[in-house]
DNA sequence: TAAATTTGATAACATATGTTATCGTCACGG
DNA sequence: CCGTGACGATAACATATGTTATCAAATTTA
């Protein structure tokens, strides 16, 4: 799901430079929809500055799946290489500045990287790690009572928790408001912070 | 995890045929431990008769991710490409007769294949379709109920329901077998089966 | 075949988590 | 400056699920 060309791969830089003018910036508020539920995604997306979530409805309330932050890039390689429609819905958190490349040039890109040796391997080894991460989540879901998942997002990945609304974090551990207020408050018990 | 050479590919076939020789046959009781939780997988096994179980331990107890029946192979790519150890236990739930082909064969094999013309997007395709399944899997463990997982199971694949043992069948569902058992008798109430 | 083990159901109680309601704080636009 | 809404804490109660214990049936093993 998350895709950090220019991270992973600066070699690749030339190449995506060569596509950045035609990323159309945008500037939007919070709780602005991307990408809605059952859509084709029709760009990739990069974060320049904001925050922004994947989530899917379930009844009446939604569950969070991810979250992604500045100098992030988001897209479905399923939905661009197979066309399917997208599960989730993508929103802001906050007020963010994007760039959206086209499908069209995505796929372009794609493309010409292909011709590039070693990119299948790369790509390969990329998928695999993707498979592992996600792999690892449903692994946590299964291991891991909601106040263990809530530590491990407090020490692995304490950004998310300083910055995201507590409703989006609750429905991204799949408990209740209410149930994240106490443990977060039975967790203050145990370790006074003064 | 799962990959299935001969029915996804099988134009493939001649080189899968190839490495028959290579591959050892293994006749084993129940309850055989084919790979260790830490342990790198040193063979792609393929089950030619019986039924198997991927699972990891928590605590005391074990939790089943998935089962592996006849005409099935399994291995983890990753652990191939990689060497990385295993983070699943495996082993048989019943008597089993298997084929095993060495590490060392499947790589050979692999290398020959990635000179077949498009063997490399055959090989995305397979891995984007595998991410999907382990992707769906961890939506239905935050979308769904222990009873709507459990009905899923019913509808959809049947024949694990009828052939294995329940308390593993409450492993893969992350409940407990008390659990399980009243989910069970709560359905036949409301489905008198005659 | 008899004993031992595995499998499954059920009851009783304990714990985890959800739901609803209430309250307080804070930010922001009139 | 005030109202309004978003955010978060907490209490009270409801429901879901786990744990332990017990029993019965089926299956394996000696």
């Amino acid at each position: 799901m998350v895709f950090h060309f220019r991270k992973q791969f600066p070699q690749l830089n030339l190449y995506w430079d060569k596509y950045l003018p035609f990323q159309q910036r945008l500037e939007v508020p919070a709780k602005t929809v991307l990408l809605e539920e059952g859509k084709v995604s029709q760009h990739y997306t990069f974060i320049e500055q904001g925050c922004v979530r994947a989530f899917f409805l379930k009844d009446g309330d939604d569950k969070t799946v991810q979250f992604f932050f500045e100098n992030e890039g988001f897209s479905s390689i399923d939905s661009f290489v197979n066309e399917v429609p997208s599960s989730l819905t993508i929103e802001t958190i906050e007020p963010s500045v994007l760039y959206l490349l086209p499908r069209t040039y995505v796929l372009q890109l794609l493309d010409e990287l292909s011709h590039e040796p070693g990119f299948m391997s790369m790509l390969l080894k990329i998928t695999a790690s993707r498979q592992r991460h996600y792999n690892d989540e449903l692994l946590s879901f299964i291991r891991d009572t909601p106040e263990q998942r809530y530590q491990r997002l407090l020490t692995d990945r304490p950004h998310i928790i300083r910055r995201v609304p507590q409703h989006y974090i609750a429905s991204y551990l799949a408990v209740s408001t209410v149930h994240l207020s106490r443990i977060k408050s039975k967790l203050a018990k145990g370790k006074p912070h003064f």
